[in-house]
DNA sequence: GAGATAAATGCAAACGTTTGCAATATTTAT
DNA sequence: ATAAATATTGCAAACGTTTGCATTTATCTC
C-alpha cells in the first residue's frame, strides 16, 4: 500500500502526457480522443486516484458542496430529536446526491451570525439550504441581499425575497380541521405554538375552518414537543375536565404526546376526542390507534430545495413554491 | 454590497502589512504582536472577511471536514426513517462541532465501493465515522488497512482493525432478557435478525439469559422494521395464537410495530405479554404504555467516535471501546 | 502531394493560502 | 552607546488543479 498520495502530474508522468490532457479526461472533456480518455480514467481507477478537490476547487471557485442548515430556534432539545425534520434533512441529501453535490451538515452554526460568510466566502459551500424558519428570517435575509445562492423549507406563503419550499400549512390546518367537524367535532382544540411560522398558518387554516362552521377557537399553546403537549393535555383535563371532543395537533409529536394522556386517562379514541396530526411522520402509522395527519410530500420538496438552489448558481432568481399536502385519514379521527 | 471577494491579500493592502502577516494574525499564531493580531482581526471580521477554504486546505493539507457516513445494506428504506441512526448522526455533529469539525453526510455512497478514496484521496474529509457496521465489513477493513482515519459506531465485540464504538450488546439483551424473566415471562420471543452485527449480540444476550433460567428460545427473524415487526406479530397470533408471554425487540422500533399489533388483537400489555426495545428513542416515554428499553448512550458515544478520530489523525491507534447501557423499565414490562 | 482545416495535446499561468527562512525592529545586557 | 539577543514582520515558494492559448498531429480538399 502506498502511502504517498498520488497526483495528476504522476498519473501523466505514467502514461506519458501531460497534465492538461489527464485533468481533461478525467473530467470527460470531449476536446480529448475518446481512446485517450478511457485509457487514462482506467489508469486513474487502477492507481486509486481521486482528484484532489482542495486544489480543484482552488481552481475553479465551485465546492460542489450545499450546506444543510438546521434552524432551531432556542428549543434545541426537542427539534433535533424531531423525526421530521432529520427525515426532511435525509430527503435532500438524497436528492443533492443525485445532482451530483455533497452535503455539509450544520445544526450549531446558526446561533453564530456569520455563517453567511462562514460557508459562502470561506468556500466551505456553494449554496444554502436552511430547514425551518426559526424566529431570526432578518438574518437569512440579509444573506438572500448579499446575493448568496439559498433556499428555505419553511412556509412559503410567508413574504420574503428568497425562496421558500414548503408544505400550504393554511390548507393542512384547514383541511384536517374541515375533517374533524366533518366528524361531529364541535370543541377543537389547537395544540401548537401560533407565533412559530409554519405553525401560524396551520394556526390560521384551523380558524378559517373554525368559523366557516361558526365554532369556537380553542387555542393551547405550547413548546412544539410531544412531552409539553403531554404535559399540557394532563394538566387541561385535571384541571378543566374533558371540555372538547377533538384535536389537531400542530405535529405527528405533539398529537402522539396528547394521545398517551389521553389514553392513560382513559378517554377514549376517537370516540371521545378525535385527533388529526401534521407532518405523517412513520410513528403516525404505528401508533394504536394509528393517526390521521396531513401528510408532507418531504422527497418532492427536497428535489425541489435542490432544483431551485441550483437554478440560483446559474443567476436565475427562483421562486417560493407550495407543495400539496394530503389528508391521510387514519383511526384517531373516525368515528 | 461588495460582490467581489475579498481576499488575504486585499486585507493585507488595507491594513499595511504582509499577506503573512494577516494570515498568521487570523490564525492566531502568537508569533505575531497581540495588538497586530486583534487589529487585523476586527478588519476581517468589517469586512466579513473568511479564510478560503480550499486554499488553506490545498496548503495545508488538512480538511478539518470529517465525513459521516450512513451504512445501510440494502434496506434502505427503513433504516433511513429509524430514529435512532439519525439521533446518532445528530450527535456526532455536535461533537465534530465542538472539536472544530465539520460534518460531510452521506448515505448513499457506500454503494461505490471506493469512498475510501474518494473521501481521503480526494480531500474531502480528514477522516470517517461510518454508522452502522452493515454486512459488508471487508470494504471497511480494507480502508482501515490502507492507514485511512476511520472508526465505526457498531458492536465493539466485533474483531477488527478498526476501532468500534458501541453499546454492550450482549449485556443488553441478557439484562432486557433478564428482566423479562425476573417479571414472570417463560416463553419470551426474540424479535429481529439474529443474522445482523449489533443484534446478533443482543441475540446471544437474550440467548444466555434464557439458558440460565433453562428457557427455551423463540425467535423471530424479521427486516429491522416497525412494519415487519407489526406484520410478523400479526401474522404469529393469527395462525398459532398467544403462545410467547413476553418480547425482547431488538430495537424500539421493532417493538412499537409489535405493540400495534398486539394492541389491535387486545392482548393487554404487559400482563398478557411483557415488551422490552432497544434504544431508547423518544418515542418509547410517549408510546402507550410506555415502553421499557435499553437505552443507548449516544451522546457519549459521539463524543467518544470523535475522540478516537482525532488521536487517528496523530498517527495514535485508537482501540474499540464498550459504553456502557442501561435498562430503563417503564410500563410495557411492568406486571 | 501540398495547403488548409480540424482534432488532439502541451505550456504555463493562475487560484489564495501557509510557512521556512531572511530581514528588520525592538529590547536587553554590558 | 554598542553589541547581542529577542520579538516582530516580510519574501517567496510551494500546494495540485484547470484552462486560454499555442502547438503539434491527423484529416481533408483539390
Amino acid at each position: 500500500m502506498n502511502n504517498k498520495k498520488i497526483k495528476l502530474a504522476d498519473l501523466a508522468k505514467l502514461a506519458g502526457v501531460s497534465t492538461s490532457t489527464v485533468s481533461r479526461a478525467l473530467n470527460n472533456n470531449p476536446l480529448i480522443k475518446q481512446e485517450t480518455r478511457d485509457k487514462l480514467q482506467q489508469l486513474a481507477k487502477k492507481h486509486n486516484f481521486s482528484l484532489n478537490t482542495a486544489a480543484s476547487r482552488l481552481r475553479t471557485q465551485k465546492t460542489n458542496v450545499v450546506a444543510v442548515i438546521i434552524n432551531l430556534d432556542e428549543q434545541t432539545e426537542q427539534s433535533i430529536s424531531d423525526p421530521f425534520l432529520l427525515k426532511v434533512v435525509s430527503e435532500i441529501n438524497l436528492a443533492l446526491n443525485q445532482q451530483g453535490l455533497e452535503l455539509l451538515l450544520s445544526n450549531s452554526i446558526m446561533a453564530q451570525d456569520d455563517w453567511a460568510n462562514y460557508f459562502i466566502n470561506g468556500r466551505r459551500a456553494d449554496g444554502i439550504i436552511v430547514v425551518g424558519q426559526g424566529k431570526n428570517q432578518t438574518n437569512i435575509e440579509a444573506a438572500a441581499d448579499a446575493g448568496i445562492p439559498l433556499v428555505v423549507w419553511g412556509d412559503p406563503k410567508t413574504q420574503s425575497n428568497y425562496p421558500i419550499v414548503g408544505s400550504d400549512n393554511y390548507l393542512g390546518g384547514m383541511q384536517a380541521t374541515a375533517h374533524l367537524i366533518e366528524h361531529g367535532a364541535k370543541s377543537i382544540l389547537f395544540l401548537g405554538d401560533p407565533e412559530h411560522g409554519e405553525i401560524s398558518e396551520r394556526h390560521r387554516g384551523y380558524a378559517a375552518a373554525l368559523s366557516t362552521h361558526k365554532l369556537e377557537q380553542h387555542v393551547i399553546s405550547i413548546d412544539i414537543t410531544s412531552r409539553s403537549a403531554y404535559q399540557a393535555i394532563n394538566q387541561l383535563l385535571r384541571e378543566k375536565g374533558l371540555y372538547f371532543d377533538a384535536i389537531m395537533a400542530c405535529s405527528d409529536m405533539v398529537a402522539l404526546g396528547a394521545m398517551k394522556a389521553l389514553k392513560e386517562r382513559y378517554v377514549s379514541i376517537p370516540n371521545d376526542v378525535a385527533l388529526v396530526g401534521f407532518d405523517d411522520i412513520a410513528m403516525a402509522d404505528i401508533s394504536h390507534p394509528s393517526l390521521s395527519t396531513i401528510k408532507q410530500n418531504t422527497q418532492f420538496a427536497a428535489t425541489l430545495l435542490v432544483k431551485k438552489l441550483i437554478q440560483q448558481f446559474s443567476g436565475e432568481k427562483a421562486e417560493s413554491q407550495v407543495i400539496d399536502i394530503e389528508l391521510i385519514t387514519r383511526q384517531s379521527s373516525k368515528r
